[in-house]
DNA sequence: AAGCTTATGACAACACCATTGACCTGTGAA
DNA sequence: TTCACAGGTCAATGGTGTTGTCATAAGCTT
């Protein structure tokens, strides 16, 4: 039943639950919010949402269509949050590096809803927003239009991809983790030096290493090597 | 009931399913890839597989813990058939290279098993191999130990991020794709130049570029930033 | 070849999930 | 004051992963 959704200017009405609670778009999404971020991942089920709000599972259907349609909600407002206090400082190079660290962090900051949504291109005001500040601060720093669109693609889906999957890693149940802690202490380290030299150099390391997200390394990389490009088209022109 | 499962090795017994199938752990796996390929990832549930394989659901678990173990041995098949014929020629910049484009590519062949198994560390044969490997060109090429692990982390997550975004892109319905170009030729082109300059400016470079995978520049960006650190380390020592 | 052990497949049940059709009730406009 | 109907609730459906129990045939021993 998709005609049950009523468009959010349109609601009139506002009678509360049983339990005295007055719903609404906002109420449901941040309570979603609140319920992932408190209780973990697993935790975002509609029927659980409708005993956090205090309202039957299914009045959310009136809301939203479907439960998809509600984690988009809750992705979009999160767009919205990562940029919103962001203001350029007219260095590139550093602008482009808090740019995708804070894209980066709001993302992680509400795994389960960014697992579902990143690779979705929405066309919406804060992703056109996001891709007009960083075509314009390649462009500005004096890269060509089209190594700028090609870099801003490899910065803007390096982004979303580390997001992606520090996000799923995040929302893991505590019991992955604890079995991917596991591969580590006993597994890798393990190995033999003869079969494996190379792991069983840097074992303590890599456990180390492995359990933090590597994007900041790998963005501060790809701007280095921008830097570098940047170098021989302002020598050139 | 986790001592349901028998070690690969230890499995003596085969005997067939009421329908005269010789279960194998192999075989589960290699149907399950089947499964997610032909039918979406939404059609990888145990009772389909068990379907799909001609036997109860709960004989798998005669073979895999829980359904996300299983999950992780899909995973390593696909990094698996990435490695299956990688050989390096010596230089270790080509090699790392050949290796991300490779596991970038199988993991694309699977799209819909990539999207739910890319963020998992699974400690299994295939996933050691190529640890292996990796660090074994870094450390070769002269990197000391703590910034191999580090640039071998930041290089192996992000041909991961890169593969389950666009995995994910890929894995999207006919039309969810068509109305990304949509997004592109309208929503896009039609900013003024007033208040989207640099949109404005490059849409049809954004448009040309947005298409393709992103993981090729960002790759070459990854090991030219990686070059040049070497350089100063090689300088030093 | 017969017998025994036990690995392994099958069955049935459980708890939880999203979703929906039908019903009921209080809101708020007339 | 009335009363249409938006919106909350109930109950049911068919899906999911998982497990306790049982039955049986594979493959060892004799």
């Amino acid at each position: 039943m998709s005609d049950r959704v009523v468009p959010p200017g349109a609601r009139r009405r506002r009678r509360p639950t049983k339990q005295g609670v007055v719903l609404s778009e906002e109420l449901i999404v941040r309570t979603a919010l609140r319920l992932v971020s408190e209780h973990g991942a697993d935790a975002l089920t509609v029927r659980r949402l409708g005993v956090a709000l205090g309202a039957d599972p299914s009045s959310l259907y009136r809301y939203f269509r479907n439960a998809d349609d509600l984690l988009l909600a809750v992705a979009d407002e999160l767009i919205g949050r990562g940029l919103r206090d962001w203001r350029p400082s007219g260095h590139w190079r550093a602008d482009l590096r808090d740019l995708g660290l804070r894209l980066h962090e709001s993302a992680l900051a509400h795994p389960q809803a960014t697992v579902l949504s990143a690779c979705r291109v929405t066309g919406r005001a804060h992703e056109i927003r996001a891709v007009e500040a960083g075509l314009g601060l390649l462009r500005g720093a004096g890269f060509p239009d089209a190594e700028a669109v090609r870099i801003y693609h490899a910065f803007v889906d390096q982004a979303l991809g580390f997001a992606a999957l520090d996000a799923a890693n995040a929302a893991l149940p505590r019991s992955a983790h604890e079995a991917e802690e596991r591969v580590w202490n006993t597994t890798y380290a393990d190995l033999p030096e003869e079969t494996h030299p190379n792991i069983a150099a840097t074992v303590p390391l890599l456990a180390a290493t492995m359990r933090a997200s590597a994007y900041p390394t790998a963005l501060n990389m790809l701007l280095a090597a921008a830097e570098a490009r940047l170098s021989v088209h302002t020598r050139r022109g």
